[in-house]
DNA sequence: TCTGGGGTCCTAGGACCC
DNA sequence: TCTGGGGTCCTAGGACCC
């Protein structure tokens, strides 16, 4: 295939690959090992109970007739600090770093930055060091867990009053499912009931998948309403680096750079098989299918349900006593089991993490005889995968996981 | 700029079995 | 003769996201 240079050459291009892709009805042939986005949506189809609405497209996982299905993704904006600054009203208008204990001399990382502190470079992720640094003026606060969960619930109970499926990701967002004519309509009500009732913004995606319906969210912001479609896809994404796509990060934009490949387009037209010899059977055709802008448009109210929880901790000093570190590890199982315990489902399996200085990470786990809520067999068995490790290095980061079974509970 | 905490999913390699 | 080829399970690591 010649790759014409011609812009709207490209554009044309993709855009047949796209029509070919979505509109082909044996997408994912039995014999394939394509998991990825399809198999996941199926996986998660069979969970859905009836505890939930469930909208499932009619048209297969990649197409929905357009002005009949909808997802919309609802994003609060810069939530955390957003939350702090309603409870200080004193703060708005100011740079707003929250993050760790809210002490930019000690090991932490921003969680979120106000707008007026990205101004400054700041951004999550970033240390507090560094976005002390970079904006000495900011108001830096801890992180308050507890309060975003709060705030975050009120969010979610005032989207389930619409008239949509809603899917909840994470404290600050969400996808809706809807049957509209006029999906922006649903999107200013939308941001106008989360407005009146908590007096937080929130920005909206449109979308015909909730791939494009999340990366329409980040066109939105701020407070805004933006459509992204297979109508527009190749016109707005086209050109893009491919990190402007939801699961492709820097690594996976690193390796794809090896292979010539750095936008969107070239991404497009890639050879699925040259992908797959790189990222595997799986992931290196998926990787093509998001830069059509392909993806499910399951949207389920069915709650979420974890599959492990795990507690850790970064030391503001590194830990070399082996007496000391095993100590930790029991106190980290002691919290873990706390949290399997509120969960009411015994743990299958305990895995220890150990960040060794200066950064590189290894876990090691073990298998328990029988699921259980014993703390004693937990700690145990975090001291036993502890004792797998080389025990001469020095220690930044100490975790402890606990994972469940599978299936629902 | 020496880099948090809590999750999920995928892959590769070895063990084990037939 | 020291060699086969799958299938499946388990484990550790990598990558990504919020």
């Amino acid at each position: 295939m010649t790759a014409p240079s011609d812009p709207l050459a490209v554009s044309s291009a993709i855009a047949v690959a796209c029509d070919r892709e979505l509109n082909e009805p044996s997408d994912v042939p039995p014999t394939s090992t394509h998991t990825s986005v399809t198999l996941r949506a199926r996986v998660r189809r069979r969970w859905a109970g009836s505890s939930g609405r469930t909208i499932t497209a009619s048209h297969g996982d990649t197409g929905v007739v357009p002005g009949s299905d909808w997802v919309l993704h609802v994003d609060l904006d810069q939530f955390i600090a957003a939350v702090e600054v309603a409870r200080r009203p004193e703060l708005r208008g100011r740079p707003v770093v929250v993050g760790g204990a809210g002490d930019p001399t000690l090991r932490a990382v921003v969680a979120t930055a106000s707008y007026e502190a990205r101004e400054f470079g700041v951004h999550s992720g970033m240390p507090l060091r560094l976005a002390k640094k970079r904006c000495p003026d900011a108001v830096f606060l801890p992180s308050d867990p507890p309060a975003y969960e709060e705030v975050s619930a009120h969010v979610m109970d005032v989207l389930r009053e619409l008239p949509a499926v809603v899917e909840v990701l994470g404290w600050d967002e969400a996808f809706l499912g809807a049957r509209t004519d006029d999906p922006e309509a649903l999107a200013d009500a939308a941001r106008r009931a989360v407005k009146a009732a908590t007096g937080l913004e929130c920005s909206v995606g449109i979308g015909d998948n909730k791939l494009r319906a999340k990366l329409a969210t980040g066109f939105a912001k701020p407070a805004g309403v933006y459509r992204l479609t297979r109508d527009n896809w190749v016109e707005v994404m086209a050109g893009r680096p491919v990190t402007a796509l939801w699961g492709i990060g820097s690594r996976t934009a690193a390796k794809l750079a090896e292979l010539g490949i750095g936008t969107v387009a070239g991404l497009a037209r890639a050879e699925p098989a040259a992908l797959a010899a790189r990222f595997g059977p799986a992931t290196g055709p998926h990787l093509r299918r998001l830069a059509l802008g392909a993806g499910d448009t399951d949207v389920t109210a069915t709650p979420w349900v974890a599959k492990s929880r795990s507690r850790e901790t970064t030391f503001q000093r590194d830990l070399t006593d082996p007496e000391e570190i095993r100590q930790e590890v029991r106190l980290l199982a002691r919290r873990v089991v706390e949290d399997v315990r509120a969960e009411g489902r015994p743990a299958t399996r305990v895995v220890v993490k150990v960040r060794f200085v200066p950064f590189s990470t290894r876990t090691r786990g073990v298998s328990l005889a029988e699921p259980t809520m014993e703390v004693d067999r937990i700690e145990d068995a975090a001291v036993a995968a502890l004792a797998r490790f080389d025990g001469t290095r020095a220690v930044r980061l100490l975790g402890v996981r606990a994972e469940f079974a599978g299936g629902p509970p």
